[in-house]
DNA sequence: TCTGTGACCGCGG
DNA sequence: ACCGCGGCCACAG
């Protein structure tokens, strides 16, 4: 591989991780997304896994709202689990056996 | 280089 | 509803 493609790649991966902290921060306090729609929303529907790599390397102290994503079944998948979870209950109190109810607080709204 | 490992997902069975 | 599997791909050892 040249030089250049590496760049590019690397570009394309920067403005990726940023609309996903776009997007992060659009969702609304009482609602969830899961990291494959995130990844779908930020032009890039293969990529949930990246995602989950991108929260990963949010720093602790960050506003961003990362415990308003779930798996696409609506379950708390993140390492912060019980953090996680806490904070979605005060947010709105849904949380039922690590699992979220999407029916009524997915974002965005379908 | 090669391999294993994930804050994942959809499709079967 | 719960696995198992393959696809996905960055990253560490």
């Amino acid at each position: 591989m040249r030089a250049g493609e590496a760049l590019v790649e690397d570009r394309e991966q920067r403005e990726f991780r940023e609309r996903v902290w776009l997007l992060l921060h659009r969702i609304p306090p009482g609602r969830v997304c899961s990291y494959g729609q995130l990844a779908a929303l930020a032009d890039r529907p293969e990529q949930a896994r990246l995602v989950g790599r991108i929260l990963a390397a949010l720093p602790a102290d960050s506003r961003l709202p990362w415990h308003r994503v779930v798996s696409a079944s609506g379950r708390i998948t993140s390492p912060a689990a019980t953090e996680q979870r806490q904070r979605l209950e005060r947010e709105g109190g849904w949380v039922w056996d690590g699992r979220i109810d999407l029916r009524n607080h997915r974002w965005p709204t379908s």
